[in-house]
DNA sequence: CGAATGATATACT
DNA sequence: GTATATCATTCGA
C-alpha cells in the first residue's frame, strides 16, 4: 500500500502509464473524509501533436497550464458546465500530456459517494463514468493543479493484479472532432470483476 | 434521443 | 470588451 512515487508519472510515454494505472487505487481526502477506488478505465491525451487534447497545437491556457506541469499533479476540468473530468499528468515539465481516470470501483467511503452522487444511482454506476468517478470522490477544479505526491488526491499502489490479457485497449470515447487521432487506441478498461 | 449548464476558446467590434 | 459556438458528459423521457 504504498503512494506512486515522482517517478512513475515523470516517464516518457503517457500510453503505458494510462495502461499501468489500470489496477492503482485513487484516494482523496476531501473534506476530511477519505473516499478510494480501484481505476478500472483510462484514456491517454499526448501532447500537443493530439488532436483529441486540450493542449493539441501547444494550446497552453489558463485551463490547460496544469497540464503543462510536471509529471504527478492534476489537472482536473469542468466539462458541459456540470461535470469535472479528473486527470493524471505526466512526463516532462513543458510536456502536456495526461491521463484521463474514467472509471473505477469503489473502495472506501461507500457511504460518502452514495452520498456524493445522489439517490438514483445504483451501486454498480457509482463510479461508472468519468462525471460521475469525480462527483463520487468529491473532485472539483479546484484542485486542479495539486500534488499527486502529498496533495488531497493521490495515487497508490495496493498490490491488486489485472493480468494484461483482461485490459481492453480501444479508441477514446467523445473525441470523434480528433479527425484520425479519434481512432488511436488510447483507452484501457478492465471488467471491475477481473481486479483481484 | 435530447436537455441541462457554464467555463472557455475564438472571432469579432 | 462582447458575442457565440463548442465541449474528453450524464440522466431521464
Amino acid at each position: 500500500m504504498t503512494t506512486l512515487s515522482k517517478n512513475f508519472y515523470t516517464r516518457d510515454d503517457v500510453v503505458k502509464i494510462s495502461r499501468a494505472l489500470i489496477g492503482k487505487v485513487l484516494v482523496s481526502t476531501v473534506g476530511g473524509i477519505v473516499t478510494s477506488a480501484i481505476i478500472t478505465e483510462t484514456e491517454a491525451y499526448a501532447g500537443i501533436r493530439d488532436r483529441a487534447s486540450h493542449a493539441y497545437g501547444d494550446r497552453r491556457t489558463a485551463r490547460t497550464e496544469p497540464m503543462y506541469a510536471e509529471g504527478g499533479t492534476t489537472y482536473v476540468y469542468l466539462c458541459y458546465g456540470i461535470h469535472h473530468l479528473f486527470n493524471v499528468v505526466t512526463g516532462r515539465a513543458g510536456a502536456p500530456n495526461a491521463v484521463l481516470v474514467r472509471a473505477g470501483a469503489p473502495l472506501q467511503g461507500l457511504d460518502t459517494m452514495r452520498e456524493r452522487r445522489g439517490r438514483s444511482a445504483p451501486d454498480s454506476r457509482l463510479l461508472s463514468a468519468p462525471g460521475s468517478l469525480a462527483k463520487a470522490l468529491g473532485i472539483t477544479t479546484a484542485l486542479t493543479g495539486t500534488s499527486l505526491i502529498d496533495g488531497a488526491i493521490r495515487i497508490e499502489n495496493h498490490g491488486f493484479r489485472v493480468a494484461p490479457s483482461k485490459i481492453v485497449t480501444g479508441p477514446r470515447v467523445g473525441v470523434d472532432y480528433a479527425g484520425a487521432d479519434a481512432r488511436l487506441p488510447y483507452r484501457f478498461r478492465v471488467d471491475p470483476a477481473d481486479v483481484r
